[in-house]
DNA sequence: CCGGATCCTCAATGATACTG
DNA sequence: CAGTATCATTGAGGATCCGG
């Protein structure tokens, strides 16, 4: 079927014509780098920009060795679950070191390498960004809701 | 019921008192700033840091001022639904305009603006790290995985 | 062309219980 | 203490159809 409401009268259909052809950007520039490199990067930060992992990271950053517990206890709200996984996959990526003390009860202490350290600073961006635009964002996003 | 390995033996017994009592943090020192800036910041964090609201942002910092299916195109993957979606949340926190052109048929062009470019920049920061330690994170990971 | 509305699926998360 | 295992939930995201 086709759009009867663009084609039903001849101005109508001139409009269509003539913005179709002059307005379209002439190609999407898109990524001027490696797709694959571009593919591990967003991949990598959408693992890494997490809620927990962010959180993790600003905890240790502050608190230097921690063990299971004691991270537990300074990020508010977090499941056992999310812990053990969260920290594992950092592990994984090599942003902490887990090292276990065979003692019983069991000890396991979480501690920043340089990496995850590194990681910390990058994001250390982001985090003022937001802390600084904060009340900015605020009042774009009641703006927004009032017009509609 | 009681962890009756942990108590059955004299010996383990005073391991344990050890442990618990020397070697815990006296306190997760936490946040030292205002919790309730830090729930915004982390919601927001949160919200502005997911896989296509980046990769927006990345192809509208280049592009300019781009029409609705050019930035479909030049994202990969993602789905229209996805598209509106990030994008009015994006206006919504006033990262981007949307300007509407009453023609037929319809046409809409999104740009950032200088709070979204701002954004933007400070997410450089992140993405040069990604970029940099691929390598290094890909190396932790596949000896984490021989390790398992 | 832009995007709203609907339906559907599956993976992420939380809650709970158990163990070394 | 530091996990593992299991189950239930839910909501993000994709596919599709329709309308201005």
């Amino acid at each position: 079927m086709a759009p009867a409401a663009f084609l039903s009268e001849e101005g109508t259909r001139k409009i269509y014509t003539y913005l179709t052809e002059s307005v379209l950007p002439p190609a999407p520039p898109l990524a001027e780098i490696d797709p694959r490199v571009n593919r591990l990067v967003i991949e990598l930060i959408g693992r890494v920009a997490d809620k927990w992992t962010m959180l993790i990271l600003e905890v240790l950053t502050e608190g230097g060795t921690m063990r299971f517990s004691a991270i537990g206890r300074a990020v508010p709200g977090i499941s056992q679950k999310m812990l053990t996984q969260t920290l594992r996959q950092m592990e994984r990526d090599g942003l902490l070191t887990r090292t276990v003390h065979p003692v019983i009860p069991p000890r396991v202490d979480y501690r920043l390498t340089d990496l995850g350290l590194g990681l910390a600073e990058a994001f250390c961006g982001v985090w003022q960004w937001a802390e600084a635009h904060l009340d900015r964002i605020d009042a774009a996003r009641r703006d927004f809701d009032q017009r509609a």
